[in-house]
DNA sequence: TGCGATTTGTCCGTATGTATT
DNA sequence: TAATACATACGGACAAATCGC
């Protein structure tokens, strides 16, 4: 009964697979920070013409994937320090919002539907399948703008969480397969079921520090 | 020694020319909501090919001033009552976060900066010139970004302007050039260059009422 | 300074896929 | 089911801008 957040077949089209494909490369570290990328090549690696390209490159650059410049070059975005700690602030404050949309929205339903996304991830976790891991922690993470019942909020986190999940990604590849901490969410769920909403937005906060810090490490020197 | 926010010329192509005279037809009202656009009528009546034309529409889907649903339609996005909330609620969220960025970081030469956007605003407001308004009184909420030198924060707020354009364009149409009120910012400013950012914060909760208040009354029943 | 090489940006004609009638 | 309209995609061409020599 788990609520997959796919996209919809109707909107299955060749420019939003090859965005799809090159933000999981990018995600995936295939197309590696800083690097140039020419049209053609890429047109003829992902076997399209430059039509649907051109069209995916505009998205991926309207979400900061990557960096165009006009009759210059395209590069692949090169994530810094600083862009991690910037994401998790962002982050912190249209999650919170959403808290406190959904604070008196919320139904058993939704409640049971949280829980569900909790024990999902547990399992990821317990298995140690670190990719599983990633999706369903990303899962979790939606629950709350899924909830919020916000539509302007929910298109903002969709263009945080891709980053999100390079970041998370790039914590696996560093590490292993040592993604989300086992039972890390435990109490941020069980806030999240309770009562008091100040206290889940300093949870939020919480979430948020112990993230940053487990990503952070992985940034040497850069700006 | 105002700073416009002007794009830079080197990234002045057809596409984003097109972009911006959508967005501009769209908040003008010339382009309806609801309305549907076909492809290469548009094409013919900006002159351009459908290749920019499909790029900038991209964008425009991008950030929900068109609804693109493929293979089927093109439609301008038609704003609700309730898209007005939403955006009113993460505009505050945003704005928010922007000051608590900023507070420590303020100069003295950010400080001239703000009271002269806010005088630039004032003028245009007193000579009654409400085009003029609406763009300064955008510039004067775009300090908060500027001085915050947070870039992910920067881009979600010129997501959010173009819809706040929209929405002053719209009650500008409706009650003739009653843009901003006249001296509505001098209190936001006033504690803007004050010390007290629990107080900064609340003004801005504040101010987003007063600004939902008025244009609110525009939309009737739907949704 | 200029010139060629490279790449992006743009145009056009055409073909295919999808939805609607 | 066929026909129509339109969005989508392809391929080839040229124009425009940038960069290196």
């Amino acid at each position: 009964m788990e609520a997959l957040d796919l996209k919809p077949i109707s909107s299955r089209t060749r420019r939003s697979d090859v965005a799809d494909e090159i933000r999981r490369l990018i995600i995936f570290g295939v197309l590696k920070g800083g690097q140039r990328i020419t049209e053609v090549a890429l047109a003829a690696q992902l076997g399209v013409s430059r039509q649907p390209l051109r069209e995916a490159i505009r998205e991926l650059a309207e979400t900061g994937f990557l960096i165009s410049e006009p009759y210059k070059s395209l590069t692949v975005r090169d994530f810094t320090k600083r862009d991690l700690t910037e994401l998790y602030s962002l982050r912190a404050a249209l999650e919170q919002l959403a808290f406190k949309e959904l604070w008196p929205k919320r139904t058993d339903d939704d409640i049971r539907d949280l829980r569900c996304r909790l024990d999902q991830l547990n399992d990821s976790v317990a298995q140690g399948d670190s990719a599983a891991g990633i999706e369903r922690e990303l899962h979790l993470h939606t629950w709350c703008f899924d909830v919020a019942d916000h539509r302007m909020l929910a298109d903002a986190w969709s263009r945080v969480r891709p980053h999100l999940h390079y970041y998370y990604a790039l914590h696996q590849r560093a590490h292993g397969r040592s993604g989300p901490l086992r039972h890390a969410h435990d109490e941020y769920v069980a806030i999240a079921c309770g009562d008091d909403l100040d206290a889940m937005l300093s949870s939020v906060a919480v979430h948020m520090q112990d993230g940053i810090q487990n990503v952070l490490p992985l940034f040497g020197d850069e700006e």
